[in-house]
DNA sequence: CTCACCATTGTGGATATCCGCATACAGCCC
DNA sequence: GGGCTGTATGCGGATATCCACAATGGTGAG
């Protein structure tokens, strides 16, 4: 899927300004007039960022950016505003946006940081994906396996293992290799590795 | 260590009102009238978090954040201004800044933002020990033992590592066993889930 | 020149892990 | 009832890991 810069603004001549800029830069753009016209095709399928005006009849901005990620939409945001307004600015950020920019803009300026939070984007999609394939595996693992695997990711020795689950050894050998099986991995470690990818959605 | 306020601005009144106010919260503050007069006590040995004014004489209060950072002082920072700067907030934040405050400020709001910055300074403080801890442990290996942790790591045998290194399967084994009491764990498992805090400097 | 540390190797045994081959029972779907 | 999956278990062997005891050679510090 291609990156796309996600136009919502109530002005049309600043729609057309806004993606005849990007298309300058080689940058594709879609735009919406309205917060609701643009959540109604939102998803979390999407891939590149929003430039939002704040002030809007209707739904702002400021709102939408809060129904996107309370629908699982993580696009980065860029924010465009006619007037300063730096309380909102800094809510706007500390509630993750991407950038908030005063109008005038300079352009160059405006479509570097688009691509700027294409870049984003796409890092934030790969770490996605590789959360998604794990939390996949591991939805392959019945009960048993995950109360064995949990054990074993302890540190614990699969007689350990079997005593505390008061069944026999081989029995928590089997589900170690099941385990790894569906989890696609070797050892232990690889294992250890594999999941250590859900704690980090780390970075930015 | 306790956590204080580090308050850098050089109108006294300002200064005085801002120890007052933290004060009757039961918040710890130091002031300083200058950002050299700040910097030259600043290590990254300080905890809480540090009120900045934007506009003073001399260094700025944005320049001496850079410079904080220059010098590992990683300090949360609350900026304090007198006059709305969209920009100049978003860049900050965009850059590290904890929150970007107007004045004139909302007394108790001010507070509440010194005390999440503390608590946001203490997970820092926290994480940074937990890594620091790592590290130390990591540098008492020696460069072979680096070498045989890094292959223990990828999941490779013994036997692999040591036909890799062109040595006795029985020399990994003491490398082996030394990396593991030099880490202070008991398993490769273990030994991937500590090394694990270096790569997750992750949330806030 | 000792002493400490590092890297290296060997022998041999106690444990652990990895696996194929088999069996068994329970629950579920067709 | 027959097929399928999940759980459980046993046997036995091939590998691997863990470890104590023992030894050699190089290097840098005191």
């Amino acid at each position: 899927m291609n990156s796309m810069a996600y136009i919502v603004d109530d002005d049309s001549a600043v729609r057309d300004a806004l993606q005849w800029l990007l298309q300058s830069r080689g940058v594709q753009s879609k735009a919406w007039d309205s917060a609701d016209a643009f959540l109604a095709s939102a998803t979390s399928e999407l891939y590149g960022c929003c430039l939002l005006d704040v002030r809007m009849p209707g739904m702002n901005g400021i709102e939408l950016f809060d129904r996107m990620r309370a629908i699982q939409c993580q696009l980065p945001v860029i924010f465009l505003t006619g007037h300063g307004d730096v309380p909102m600015a800094v809510k706007a950020l500390k509630d993750g946006a991407f950038d908030f920019v005063e109008k005038p803009y300079d352009d160059n300026a405006l479509v570097d940081k688009v691509l700027a939070a294409f870049a984003h984007d796409k890092r934030r999609i790969a770490r996605t994906e590789s959360v998604n394939l794990v939390r996949q595996l591991l939805s392959q693992l019945t009960q048993r396996e995950h109360e064995v695997m949990q054990r074993i990711l302890a540190g614990k020795l699969n007689k350990v293992i079997a005593d505390e689950l008061g069944i026999a050894m081989r029995t928590v050998e089997v589900h170690r290799s099941h385990i790894f099986e569906k989890m696609q991995v070797r050892s232990a470690v690889e294992l250890s590795q594999r999941l250590s990818a859900l704690g980090d959605s780390s970075a930015s």
